[in-house]
DNA sequence: ATGTCTTTGTGAACGCGTGCACAAAGATGG
DNA sequence: CCATCTTTGTGCACGCGTTCACAAAGACAT
């Protein structure tokens, strides 16, 4: 039976084997003491407890450059998502194939979620529409919305909303990058006082950190 | 002089007003007690700290559907980026315009790349691809990178690197989904304790394997 | 069986970010 | 010039996630 220790996988992950070991206890004791987790188990484990094993419908709204991008990206089917449909506001494109499919027109938003069970919605407009889309969304019953969108979406208790803001990936990084050119000369003085977050660390994790508040 | 309050920021992006008061006492005192901060000034402060005042050029090896979308995307010239070169292996691609501009091979990245001043690229290439093309631009000086491939970048010292990874979005709406859906049933009496999020109480339950928490 | 050796599971300590509460600063009016 | 009122800047305490450290569980050999 192939094992691993959590030491093991700790090290392969760059993190620390004690913690590893207690997020692993959330999920039930699974490790035999002075073996280590059967590997195959303990992918069925985290699999099920993350939902990987389910089959997800989703829709995507939105069905320009980037609507299209998704559409046609083999990632999500990997992970366990299926695209169930594709949606646009614009007569032209209704019945037009993307990525296999063809593309539906709004007017139809509420059958097709209803239709296909669906419960995770992508927003991939224009800005000025994604509020209104996102609440013919939820009104539909869909309760996920992953939101491309450059605005901030309002929505009911209940409703999970994730903002992918590109933008904002690209200036975090060249927050650092100014960092680094600021360092050469900036020497450091002195200083010593007890300063900051933003300071130091350039931690490696997904979500470094970021700021609540920033203007257009 | 047109002013705000912490009180007032705070209550606009939904975060406490002390936290931000402290988060811009780490810029400095630029606020006057009794009145608040003046918008204008602090909203320049703000955007040379992250570093919004510079124009930061950007180059995106790969060229396909992401790609291509991200070319046309208007809202990265907004916040001070300007996309200086596309770069795409296919010779088929080489010269043909997109978002108004010549796509160019690969085989003139690291003149791109000198030429330009660049120190920040955008990855949007096959997962295949990417270590080597990262590993170009790093060698050519680009020391931030955006990676869209589903692939963990091998980096020196001294270079950033953020992966976007648009599954792992839609895999944390599902985790959400499947909780509440779970919940209808599960009895969940206000909880209060301090345990992390996944944690409730697995302990071997009567059957001794499968843990309680997701009834599925 | 009993002992040894490995690795888990977790109580307790630690560190850090967040929020509270308030003194000080400065504006404003009398 | 003094009183009052508003809002900042920050010391301090609290809570949560991370890490340490170790007892106990179990495998394996004798
Ligand atoms: N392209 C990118 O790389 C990128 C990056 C970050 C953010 N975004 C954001 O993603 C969104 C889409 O970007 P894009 O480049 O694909 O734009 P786009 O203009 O190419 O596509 C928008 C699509 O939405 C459709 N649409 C408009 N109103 C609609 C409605 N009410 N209901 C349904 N469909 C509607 C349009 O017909 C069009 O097909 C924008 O908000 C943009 O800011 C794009
Ligand atoms: N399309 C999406 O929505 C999406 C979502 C998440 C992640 N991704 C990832 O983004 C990447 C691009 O996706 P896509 O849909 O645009 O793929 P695509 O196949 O449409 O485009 C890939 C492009 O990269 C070019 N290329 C290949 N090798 C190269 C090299 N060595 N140097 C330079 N260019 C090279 C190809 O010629 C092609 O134009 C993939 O890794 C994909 O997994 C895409």
């Amino acid at each position: 039976m192939p094992t691993v220790s959590s030491e093991e996988l700790a090290a392969a992950a760059g993190v620390n084997s004690a913690k590893l070991r207690k997020d692993f206890s959330y999920l039930g004791s699974y490790g035999t003491r002075g073996v280590g987790y059967d590997v195959e188990y303990l992918v069925y484990q985290i699999s099920r407890e993350l939902g990987l094993t389910q089959d997800w419908p989703v829709v995507i709204v939105g069905i320009g450059n980037l609507g299209a991008a998704l559409a046609n990206y083999g990632g999500f089917a990997s992970r366990g998502f299926r695209v169930a449909a594709l949606i646009d506001a614009d007569p032209a494109m209704a019945g037009k194939p993307v990525a296999g499919m063809p593309v539906q027109h709004t007017d139809d938003l509420e059958r097709i979620i209803s239709d296909n069970g669906v419960s995770i919605g992508v927003i991939a407009t224009p800005a000025g529409a994604a509020q209104q889309v996102c609440d013919r969304l939820v009104a539909a019953g869909v309760t996920s919305i992953l939101n491309f969108a450059p605005t901030v979406l309002t929505v009911p208790d209940g409703v999970d909303v994730r903002k992918v803001d590109l933008s904002i990936e690209l200036q975090i990084l060249a927050f650092h990058e100014q960092r680094k050119a600021g360092e050469e000369s900036a020497a450091d003085a002195a200083d010593g006082t007890a300063t900051p977050a933003v300071a130091k660390d350039h931690r490696k994790g997904p979500d470094g950190d970021v700021p609540a508040v920033m203007p257009a």
